[in-house]
DNA sequence: TCATTATATAGTTATTAAGGAATTTGGTGA
DNA sequence: TCACCAAATTCCTTAATAACTATATAATGA
C-alpha cells in the first residue's frame, strides 16, 4: 500500500504529469524537459527523481546527459494500468498537446545542451 | 489537467485508498468507515468529502445516515480506468483484506449508529 | 590534472494538507 | 417545538511538499 501511495503521489502533480506526457512520446534529457516546461533545472531534476523513485522511470547516461524514459518493463501490472489511464487522461488535454508540439520542434536542436547532443 | 490532478491527489492517501477498498465491496455509511478504519468522525468525513469532490463518490441520505458509494456512472472513461487500476492494486494487499473482513463482520450490527440501521 | 558543462543535492522559505477538539447542521421522533 | 444523533464544518496546530538559490557531483576534453 505504501508503494501505491508513493506512485499515486508522484502522479498527482501537474509538472510531473506534463513530464510523463513528454516521456510517453519519447525518451528525453533533463534539458529538453526544462525547456519545454519552462522550469528551472533543479525543479526538473527534483520532479524527475520523484517519478524515478516511484519506479515509473528509468535513466541512462549518455555522456553528460541524463536520459529519462518510462520504465514499462519493471512495472507491476496495476501500475502499468494506472500509467496507461493517466496517458489516456492526458490525450485530449490542450497543455499536453502544446508541450508535445514544443518537444517536436525542439528535436534536440535547441540552444544549450540540446543543440550539442 | 487540474481535474486530473485533483483526482490523483484524492487517490494518493492511504486512508482514502482504504475507504475506496471498502466502497468497492459495497455502499457504506460514515460510521461503518470510522469503525473499520478506526478513525475519528471528522477525519472520516473529511476524507470522504475529498473523494466526493474529486468526483469519485456519490452520496445519498437514508434518514440520519450518509451512505457513500463509488460513482461509476458519472466518471470519465480514463477516471474509471484509474479507479479500476487502483482496485487491482489493492486486491493483493493484506491491510485491504483485513479491512474487508472487518467490514463483513460488521454487517451493520455493530454498536452505535450501525446497530440501528 | 584542470576547466567545462549537465545534472544532482542542500538549505531555506512558503504553501498546502492532515488530524483533533469543538461546534454547527440537518433529519427524526417524542 | 424540543431533544437527539449522524454527519459536516470550523478552527487550530503540526507535518509534508514545492520551489528557489547556492553548491556539489560526475563525465568529458584539453
Amino acid at each position: 500500500m505504501r508503494d501505491m501511495v508513493r506512485i499515486l503521489k508522484s502522479l498527482s502533480d501537474e509538472t510531473r504529469l506534463r513530464m510523463l506526457n513528454m516521456l510517453f512520446e519519447r525518451e528525453c534529457c533533463v534539458c529538453e524537459i526544462m525547456q519545454v516546461l519552462d522550469i528551472s533545472q533543479p525543479r526538473a531534476s527534483h520532479h524527475l527523481i520523484a517519478l524515478y523513485n516511484a519506479g515509473l522511470l528509468k535513466m541512462r547516461r549518455q555522456g553528460l546527459f541524463a536520459l529519462y524514459s518510462i520504465d514499462w518493463e519493471n512495472m507491476e501490472a496495476y501500475t502499468e494500468e494506472l500509467v496507461r489511464a493517466v496517458r489516456r487522461g492526458l490525450e485530449g488535454n490542450q497543455q499536453s498537446q502544446d508541450d508535445l508540439r514544443k518537444l517536436a520542434k525542439a528535436k534536440r536542436l535547441l540552444p544549450d545542451c540540446v543543440a550539442k547532443v
